[in-house]
DNA sequence: GAATTTCTTTGATTTGCATCAACATATCTG
DNA sequence: CAGATATGTTGATGCAAATCAAAGAAATTC
């Protein structure tokens, strides 16, 4: 890579499940072309309707994907490291279907588009560990799908936080992890409603001052949320759309 | 296969994406141990939480993904023949995410997930085939996201409808192809606020006479709907989501 | 640390959409 | 073909959520 990474950097992308059936060979001829990149907060990584040239991985910091319509924005996901993003338009060549901010200091890998198609030919493990990759990804988008046509604001809250909590290592207190106001546009609402839905769910043992979030009793927010794995996955932060 | 398929319906199969790059052999060991079958409409093919077992292929008739929560049910998409479908829960043999119903009579290849894998671990081209319909699927997904999180229903519909237009060849008049209730349910609205939106969109030259859509000038609906590549694709008909 | 900006909350109002109810039309079935 | 059932339309009403407006709380900046 251009920019050396640190050992534990390195661990970490390897563990990605997207590299870790690659032989160091492999790998390295993924990497070589590579160059790691820090970015502050608040840079457009990744414009929507640009054509793709790099494979993202995001090594720290955070990551919000969002598209635009019309003179509206919207929040697709927000990334936590250590993910991947843009893995579909790499594939296919495509032009970017979302746009691409970083919301705090971030650290991103740039793998060139070339390299991982010359990788996929060459291994069939990459290949297979691709095709895995973007399956998990299509999943999960359309979970998001089902979350917005089939449940309300307010639902999709209730779950979102049980979600998150889960996620947190179900502690009864934990971090929102993001500004309230993408959290409404993920979750395809305005911040005023999001503030008022907070409040809503008082009665159900949830409190929120400034991103704390406590959840007295779970059971009784499940009543209303009703979660279900062919919704809501642990891997809860996107919670509108996954990352490919 | 264990019944026979027609000449031109064998045809129409090899010439799908996913089929189109394997040689004559891999083909039948891939649909060797494939039956096909022929299903009356409204007949469940697949339950949403059940594991799968079968990539599935549309070779005639129509079918509709749907998805419940809670006593909801929406509609995911509606497809058209040739299409496959239940692909990434195949490629993950993992739970199906929607459910799938025949619409009208319908004839459906059947090809165990095991083949499947075993001819993408065999077949470069096929794998390559395999991440690239992925990719596509999980693409018009998201743009399947966008369309609901940045588009009001009117505007859904309005794009919907020059979506269709241009998938029946760009004629003044064309069929809906879909009961007005799925096609509501599909564009994340009821049947009489449907019914409504139809009638709001006459000022744009729109009239809709049972299935029957004429459109008399698009480039003023087009006004309104203002269509993107990064939304809408000419592949129509799943307005809401695709068949991954 | 004061000033500025951004984010969040609260209340009042409007709008979009769902629901309910009734009727009309189309489709199925014996 | 008649009766039954399902689908589609229309109007009245209610609710969820967006918008508008303003004030309070954090975070930034100088």
């Amino acid at each position: 890579m251009v920019i050396h990474t640190s050992d534990r950097e390195s661990e970490e992308i390897r563990s990605l499940d997207l590299f870790s059936g690659l032989d160091d060979a492999r790998f390295s001829l993924l990497m070589r072309g590579a160059y790691v990149q820090n970015f502050p907060p608040m840079i457009e990584l990744i414009t929507e309707g640009d054509t793709s040239d790099f494979l993202h991985v995001l090594v720290s910091g955070s990551v919000e994907l969002f598209a635009n319509w019309n003179g509206r924005e919207t929040t697709m996901a927000v990334l936590q490291p250590t993910s991947t993003f843009i893995l579909a338009a790499t594939i296919r060549r495509a032009r970017y279907l979302m746009s691409a901010r970083t919301l705090e200091k971030s650290r991103i890998i740039l793998v060139p588009s070339e390299d991982v198609g010359a990788v996929f030919d060459l291994d069939p493990d990459f290949s297979r560990a691709v095709v895995t990759e973007l399956a998990q990804c299509y999943r999960a988008n359309i979970m998001a799908t089902k979350n917005l046509k089939l449940r309300s604001s307010l639902e999709r809250l209730a779950n979102h936080l049980l979600s998150a909590r889960k996620l947190a290592g179900n502690l009864e207190s934990f971090e929102l992890g993001l500004e309230k106001r993408r959290l409404a546009s993920n979750l395809g609402m305005t911040p005023e409603n999001l503030s008022r839905a907070i409040r809503q769910l008082k009665p159900y043992g949830v409190a929120i001052d400034g991103s704390r979030v406590t959840i007295a009793d779970p059971s009784d927010l499940e009543g209303l949320a009703k979660p279900t794995d062919l919704i809501d996955t642990p891997c809860a932060l996107q919670a509108s759309a996954p990352a490919g």
